[in-house]
RNA sequence: GCACCCAUAGCUCAGCUGGAUAGAGCGCUGCCCUCCGAAGGCAGAGGUCGAUGGUUCGAAUCCAUCUGGGUGCACCA
């Protein structure tokens, strides 16, 4: 149940009647009329640019197409008045029933008030966290991880069908080094003194997987040349980090649907298949790159490679596919990558990168829109940089000395819900502190506390309730809920499901966040008015249909903080400790 | 050199396909517990929305140029 929507209807329609009053003409595009919450309230409940966006269009003053549209409005009961202001906008002040319907709706559907068909049910695959198979994940990664993850979420309750996926790059050399450094502490498990050298991965992650390797082949590596074990030994290794990969997102709750591996592209004529389709096209030729300017011109030598022009899709120079010694470059299994997704039927990708590959976003786009004539959308999202914080101060990470802060240290210090609420309360495209004090305390200050307390408060009320001996399964008279300040927060409630459809318009779960603390704060501005006025408070002793019908309120706050912290992942927390 | 991202209150940041007097938290000043959890709430002070042009009924939002910060840029994945 969508209030604006229902409202932003009823405006059409009465346009539409204009319309076939003769007052409008009849060819209008109604795309761009919007009903949106006033930003001042004492403006209304609703406001609608309908007459100015149709000014120009049907070259008429706002002003008279505004007094024409607030007559027909007034006919409607659900209005109760509508007037004219400043340029144009028309006010709408809604009668209470409508919001106290709405919170009667949200405790009739519970976690689906708020769910829409916006995506009709169309296909959407969002790939996220994809790194490297090469360790355990890092902060940086666990941003990527949360965001994906609750951008899937939030898609799935606006009514998409969405496949959550990881692309495991286990085709390059990084997964060679991987092997080496395996097989170092391989032998390390044997019994010998080895050395990490530059290009080795050091970190002490590896020393289970060598021991495990030594269980399983015994010596028959020692000694040996790298072609005798390097296959077995990175097959072997792969999957132990991937274990690790997914322990890790496990212990975020994220669990993907596709793991999609690089390697299974290679020798299976995928890439070929992706790249003669681009060809088909006319996107393929072999050619030389101009040098990059501002790099050192001496390193440059000119090269003749097989290069995709992906100039023609937005790209700013074209993209070599394949190298002057005939293997692919790293973007060629991208591409076939990409190719698979849109061959199995997906209607919109979604990519969420770290912000150090911004410089991948428009050749990858250039792709698919090649790929798939520009018929399936590709976002991609990039989440910038996570600053650590401990005590206020700054600490770095330092990832040739082994000492970079793993997802697992973030999640064992701060618990799941707090480290991903915490990630979330950024727009994807700014950086972002993290400090592990304040993300813990229990203030205002931090998001994730406010909005677990205004839950626990609920439940305090639903114990206390339940103590005085109230029968909260009795039907709440929603009519009850009529004070302003109850009619506050209701008008918050109902503003839920709209700002779920903007959320999962614009990607950006970082809305949900935001939304959640604004509501946590009617509800902790409602519950301290009744200091004051007595009235207000949910529970009134010695009447318990009135004390039913105000804990309405209170619950229908709970029902959508709950689905909130549901998109995003946290667990609601039943009592403050 | 080029591309992308960022710039809003002293600090950290929101700002809904362009809308009315630009919002919140922290910090600062002052108030509110015989009362469902004060781990809260209320009020006040605090702004040339980086700069300059442009588009229009209307710009923090869109366009151009510029300034400052970040990231990335050739057979590395």
């Amino acid at each position: 149940m969508n209030l604006f929507a229902d409202i932003r209807t009823a405006v059409i329609s009465a346009l539409e009647t204009m319309q076939a009053a003769g007052t409008l003409p009849n060819d209008l595009d109604f795309a761009n009329v919007a009903v949106e919450p006033p930003r001042d309230a004492a403006h209304g409940d609703m406001a609608t640019n309908a007459a100015m966006v149709l000014a120009k269009p049907t070259k008429m003053k706002p002003r008279d197409i505004a007094d024409a549209l607030v007559l027909q409005l007034t006919a409607n009961p659900r209005i109760e008045s509508a007037d004219v202001a400043g340029p144009g906008f028309l006010n709408m002040r809604l009668s209470s029933a409508l919001w106290q319907d709405v919170v009667g709706a949200a405790l009739e559907q519970g976690e689906a008030f708020g769910r829409s068909d916006m995506g009709q049910g169309k296909k959407v695959n969002v790939e996220y966290v994809s790194a490297n198979p090469t360790g355990p994940l890092h902060v940086g990664h666990t941003r990527g991880a949360v965001f994906g993850d609750a951008l899937a979420s939030l898609l799935d309750y606006a009514g998409y069908n969405v496949t959550r996926e990881y692309y495991i790059n286990d085709g390059g050399a990084q997964v060679d080094v991987l092997a080496r450094s395996v097989y170092l502490r391989y032998l390390e498990a044997h019994g010998q003194e080895v050395a990490f050298e530059d290009g080795t991965y050091p970190g002490d992650y590896l020393v289970p997987v060598g021991v495990e390797l030594k269980e399983k082949v015994g010596d028959a590596y020692v000694g040996k040349p790298e072609s005798d074990w390097l296959l077995d030994v990175r097959e072997f290794s792969t999957e132990k980090m991937m274990d690790l990969v997914r322990a890790d997102l496990a212990s975020l709750g994220i669990k993907m649907d596709v793991f999609y591996s690089e390697k299974s592209l290679y020798g299976t004529g995928r890439i070929e298949a992706a790249i003669n389709a681009l060809k088909d096209k006319g996107l393929i030729y072999e050619g030389v790159l101009e040098p990059p300017k501002g790099k050192k011109p001496e390193d440059w030598e000119p090269r003749e490679q097989t290069l995709f022009k992906s100039t023609e899709h937005g790209d700013d120079v074209d993209r070599p596919v394949m190298k002057s010694d005939g293997a692919w470059t790293y973007f060629a299994p991208d591409i076939a990558y990409h190719y698979d997704k849109v061959m199995r039927g997906f209607d919109e990708l979604i990519d969420v990168f770290g912000a150090d590959h911004g410089g991948y976003v428009k050749r990858m786009k250039a792709a698919v829109s090649a790929l798939s004539d520009g018929k399936v959308p590709l976002d991609i999202k990039l989440t910038q940089l996570v600053k650590l914080y401990k005590n206020g101060e700054p600490f770095k990470m330092s990832k040739r000395a082994g000492t970079f802060v793993t997802l697992r240290d973030v999640v064992d210090q701060v618990g799941p819900g707090a480290t991903r609420f915490h990630m979330l309360t950024r727009k994807n495209d700014a950086s972002l502190d993290f400090d592990f004090d304040k993300v813990l305390e229990q203030s205002k200050d931090n998001p994730v506390f406010y909005v677990q307390y205004a839950n626990a408060r609920v439940n305090s009320v639903l114990r206390k309730a339940k103590a005085a001996g109230i029968d909260l399964s009795a039907t709440p008279d929603l009519t009850q809920i009529s004070h302003a300040a109850e009619i506050t927060l209701a008008k918050k409630i109902a503003e839920w499901p709209r700002l779920v459809s903007i959320a999962a318009r614009t990607n950006e779960p970082h809305r949900i966040a935001f939304y959640l603390y604004d509501l946590a704060s009617e509800f902790h501005a409602l519950w301290n008015r009744g200091n004051d006025l007595p009235e207000l408070r949910f529970i009134q002793d010695g009447e318990d249909a009135t004390s039913v019908s105000k804990i309405a309120l209170a619950r229908a706050t709970q029902v959508v903080i709950c689905a909130g912290l549901g998109i995003l992942g946290v667990e609601p927390v039943e009592e403050m400790r």
